[in-house]
DNA sequence: ATGCTGGGTTCCTTTTTGGAACCTGTCAAG
DNA sequence: CTTGACAGGTTCCAAAAAGGAACCCAGCAT
């Protein structure tokens, strides 16, 4: 299978990966959630290559992520921020930079921590469940094919 | 800057991404959730290449994300498992398949639901803060530069 | 007229994929 | 005792993507 053949998949992980999963985007999106806004900026940060960058960044756009604001007129200059749908991938980045603290950090500790506004502490992410509010983990989730794709119940699970 | 530098950076993020923001491996962790083991079985599930599936396993295994153990004697026949460190993975996973449920589904819905053994309910992970348990979205956090790295703050934030 | 800035695009080289064929133990059948 | 199947790879080559540097363009400012 093609990588772009990915978001035909019945599969919403594979879904989400044709937006996301590529090698610079959460990259580029990390830096979005820290406020980085502009091309130039992006490139200096990322170290990633102007074609690339370009190519990420008009992605992200068509798909919803990230859209493009003009910070000035003549000429005009245009900024990338966050889309609502963009902003609701600030779950994944949470886990994503939690388990690279957890795993991948050096004697110095995480490079970057998380304060919650609300109550004022450095937090962690915690994922529960949406009905019980119980912290969930791997071995807490028995998963069902969804009512609508019985039929594929044998391609779905394994 | 080059891919395989990322794991240098002072970022949990790059450093997490360089094990698992790879195209294909989320996808194989996936299928590792959800029980598939065995190389033929990841193979035929994900339509990847042999030539690039062998190469993320032995990555994986390398990273301490999966771990071979063998199910059979002669011939000596091997699966692929999660380790403690692969399984912390879950909640990326889990957040992933929740944004591409809401984002990327169609009419159909969601394939694959998930189910909380506790409470038997069909459930979405939602992430809440460490320390007050309240849910936490992107507008909700406020980012610092860690104690040990206050020198490298100008480099850290924008 | 010359140069700078932000945001790209073009061109060429190096790496990484996709796709198919081949290799290696072990067993089982003809 | 040759042939074939099976699981899990490796090898080879063509096609696609990434890296790197140079170039383009509109609108200032000198």
């Amino acid at each position: 299978m093609r990588w772009d053949d990915l978001d035909k998949q019945p599969c919403s992980l594979a879904r989400a990966l044709s937006v996301v999963g590529d090698r610079w985007t959460m990259v580029i999106l990390r830096d979005s959630f820290l406020g980085v806004r502009r091309f130039e900026d992006l490139e200096k940060r990322l170290g990633i290559t102007r074609h690339v960058l370009a190519d990420r960044l008009r992605k992200l756009v068509e798909q919803g992520v990230l859209y493009k604001a003009p910070y000035q007129q003549k000429p005009v200059r245009e900024e990338y921020r966050l889309t609502e749908k963009g902003l609701e991938l600030h779950p994944v980045v949470m886990a994503l930079v939690h388990w690279g603290d957890n795993h991948m950090a050096d004697e110095r500790g995480a490079p970057i921590v998380h304060v919650h506004k609300q109550c004022g502490q450095t937090m962690q992410p915690v994922t529960v469940c949406s009905c019980c509010g119980e912290p969930v983990t791997a071995h807490d989730i028995r998963v069902e094919v969804g009512s609508q794709w019985q039929a594929l119940s044998e391609e779905l699970l394994p």
